[in-house]
DNA sequence: AACAAGATGCGAAAGCTTCCCACTCGTTCG
DNA sequence: CGAACGAGTGGGAAGCTTTCGCATCTTGTT
């Protein structure tokens, strides 16, 4: 149950981190913005703040309930994670996002990371291009 | 001479434009935001404005003289476009940006991109991680 | 030297996100 | 089960970065 993931991060379960969370596992769109997450909460007749979606995604995050993405938008989206580690192609005209993983590149992400003596903690590939299906319009 | 890139670029030769692009050629650091151009200006006694900074880079960006990068730290930064792309590694302790190129992760995202129909534009890979200056404080 | 197109600077405004604070709710303990 | 306390919430104000609008000033040209 949802709630079980809200305690085990040491949060109370209250009816606005509930229902974000539930929107976050329920949508169609795996990435969304807070904005996105605020308006499906008034859709759905919740009375929620936009601030408290700003704090609770950023508590989620926190507890790695959430990873929070930036690309080029001007906004963060936010996903559910998983727990597997992924990259992301965006398409600049529909902003579609397709997830891939790349063993090879994860590989060489640690030997350049080495290289360098950096002890890697996060990292973001994101390609930017144009989805097959926008390129045909 | 500085000019002549300007001039390339179909703008005209001002006083506030030549004045950003040698900042950003004659700073040490190579990765500066529109306000650290803007405040090195301020300090060299150029009476310019923060909006004309984001203008001329703005303008630099798409003449191809400046790349834009958007690290996690809620600002663009840019550097002058040397023609070769690379990546970065940013240190989430001091900042401190390393750049590298591998041309075996290029090979990967163009194959990965292409498996899924999309046509690369662009792409932006950092890794984030406590360099080895930061490792051990 | 004068002119037209283009640039600038300033302040205002936009867009996203966070802060503040009085009020409300969830949890715990009696 | 209910009271009490600390945590959580909503709404608006405020913060930050970036952009816009416009009157004024420059550049490059004739």
């Amino acid at each position: 149950m949802d709630n079980q993931q809200i305690k085990g991060a040491g949060l109370k379960v209250t009816r606005p981190r509930a229902k974000v969370l539930s929107v976050l596992q329920g949508s169609r769109r795996r990435h969304l913005s807070a904005e996105d997450v605020y308006k499906e909460l008034l859709i759905n007749g919740e009375d929620v703040g936009l601030a408290t979606v700003y704090r609770v995604l950023t508590q989620f995050e926190e507890a790695g309930l959430v990873c929070r993405r930036h690309f080029e938008t001007g906004q963060s989206v936010f996903e559910i994670n998983r727990g597997e580690h992924h990259d992301h192609l965006v398409c600049i005209r529909c902003n579609r996002v397709v997830e891939f993983a790349d063993a090879l590149i994860e590989e060489r992400q640690r030997a350049i990371a080495a290289q360098h003596g950096f002890r890697i903690e996060d990292h973001a590939l994101v390609i930017y291009g144009v989805c097959a299906g926008c390129a045909k319009e």
